[in-house]
DNA sequence: CTGGTTGCAAAACCTTTGCAAAGTC
DNA sequence: GACTTTGCAAAGGTTTTGCAACCAG
């Protein structure tokens, strides 16, 4: 009943072995920068070495990502413009909020949207996660310097 | 206080035209393609020429509808993968669902989400509108053949 | 006429694919 | 030793940029 939740390195390597793939030392790397990484990182980032880990060859980087996602142990998403982030699957998922406005990228918690989560499948029948793409708006600073500069609220 | 509703072409040009810029054959061709378009458009679509509208250059597709995206009247999403598509700005906005088992994709009325919204500004503070990116999620077709499928609920 | 706009070519950016060489089990 | 996996090169899809010719006002 419980899926992998937050392993170490050496536990999702012998997963990848035992469902017959193998632990290479360029598929070692796409770990471990995973693991160093705090959050969701580029194929591009982990190809120059995050963390002090050695640079890459990208094209493998983005092979083994998505090998890792069909494994369900790697998910990306997609944080505004630019490349595809990618992030182990955890126990501390988090969305991601981006301002429209000053471009900002908040995190919120997955329970945090639990009611959001509500509200959206109750008119549509959608269950959502809201891990794929962040949900733009305008943050509450923004939304704050708006209403004192322009207080009718033009949109 | 009220801001362009829905017009009709010629009623944007004249706001182009007031703002200083030029109402080119291209430019021309940009509005009526959204205009004919029923739902969302992509750049290369109306290059292509759509609802029998002759053929035209994508560079300038782009740069038109970045041009009309500054100036609020048109702006972009997008759903899934794939290019970006164009919208004028109109009065019946909806906000798009992708399913991720089925890739289909499903709109829902702008009203629809307002208690969504709420959920959202709630516990984060960010005044959202789901215009941007697609809801991604699994639809309730999906949703009852996984149900029935394995009544334990994997995920 | 003047300067915004166009269209072509070419680049930029991100990601995927082909294939021989190398590595893992 | 068999079969994955790698690394390089090259292509693919989408969007941007440079620039001379062109056209709207």
């Amino acid at each position: 009943m419980d899926e992998l939740v937050q392993s170490d390195r050496e536990t999702l390597e012998e997963v990848l072995r035992m469902r017959g793939h193998r632990v290479s030392v360029a598929r070692r790397l796409v770990l471990m920068a995973l693991f160093a990484a705090e959050g969701p990182v580029t194929a591009e980032q982990i190809a120059a070495g995050v963390d002090g880990l050695p640079p890459s060859d990208v094209t493998s980087i983005y092979r083994n990502l998505e090998m890792l996602e069909q494994q369900g142990l790697v998910y990306h998403l997609h944080l505004g413009y630019g490349p595809r982030h990618y992030r182990l699957v955890g126990p501390d998922e988090r969305c991601s909020l981006v301002c429209e406005r000053c471009q900002r990228v908040d995190t919120a918690a997955f329970s945090d949207l639990d009611d959001a989560r509500a509200a959206i499948s109750g008119p549509t029948g959608y269950r959502t996660n809201f891990m794929h793409y962040p949900i733009v708006g305008v943050c509450p600073a923004c939304t704050a310097r708006e209403s004192t500069a322009s207080p009718q609220g033009s949109e």
